[in-house]
DNA sequence: CCTTGACCTTCCATTGACTGGAAGCCTTAT
DNA sequence: ATAAGGCTTCCAGTCAATGGAAGGTCAAGG
């Protein structure tokens, strides 16, 4: 299988698959031609990827992850760790995006937005108290 | 006064603070021995751009607030557009991460995470259906 | 046989917003 | 005189790709 054709089954771009070989991440042979040679095996490993990045996990996240997919004698403990600090991370970012959303969302509320010069998100700004 | 008693005054780090001023968003005069000299202008306008982007608002968002603080006859109307632009795209991130995290705790909820290798999380990622 | 266009290759640069570190000058205190 | 701490510049690295240039390969059509 070329890189097209990998591209298109995963959804990756063939620029991020070029990048996930050169990170170590897969190791797909190579054709006569120079071509890269992908198997059903590294198609897979990919979608792994693809799917772990969508929920966020780091590429590092995503190399223990597929070292432990490929372990048999695995504890599910270790996976579970890992999914458990990632999601301690995303509910760090929600409370942190959540504070800016309410200060925002308030200061947008007490702009006027018409010709006047006068702007209480700039004033907040200034720290003009 | 030095990068120091600035940094200190406005709780932005020295490096930060000289990166500011490489990407133009501050213009320090210089003291006879070469060392950045700031006023309180540029201190003010530091704490500006700090509680900026602790609303998340990009370098160049900030580029343009400074502006609009400076002019003296801005219309509310261009800051609205920024903030609530912003806005926007912090609503985005929320909705995207709350989508995450809705996935992610119910496979972590869904793996037992002892020392067995059966775990729902690799089960997913892997897409066995 | 030649060309065109779609693939594929490698390599280098860029993104955003800093941060780390090295090498070296300046200032102040001992 | 020297040591500590602060300041300077410049270069490299972070994360996870993405963009683009220069060039090799392949299949179809004239």
């Amino acid at each position: 299988m070329n890189i097209g054709q990998v591209a298109d089954r995963s959804g990756l771009p063939p620029k991020t698959i070029r990048y996930y070989e050169d990170i170590g991440l897969i190791e797909p042979g190579r054709s006569a031609n120079g071509y890269r040679d992908f198997g059903e095996s590294d198609l897979h490993r990919l979608a792994f990827v693809g799917r772990a990045r969508a929920l966020g996990f780091s590429i590092e996240d995503c190399r223990e992850l597929l070292a432990l997919y490929q372990d048999r004698d695995r504890n599910s403990a270790e996976v579970k760790t890992i999914a458990e600090q990632h999601l301690t991370r995303i509910d760090r970012k929600l409370e942190e995006l959540a504070v800016m959303r309410a200060t925002l969302a308030d200061l947008v509320h007490q702009c006027a937005g018409d010709d006047r010069p006068d702007c209480p998100i700039l004033a907040d700004l200034a720290d003009e108290s």
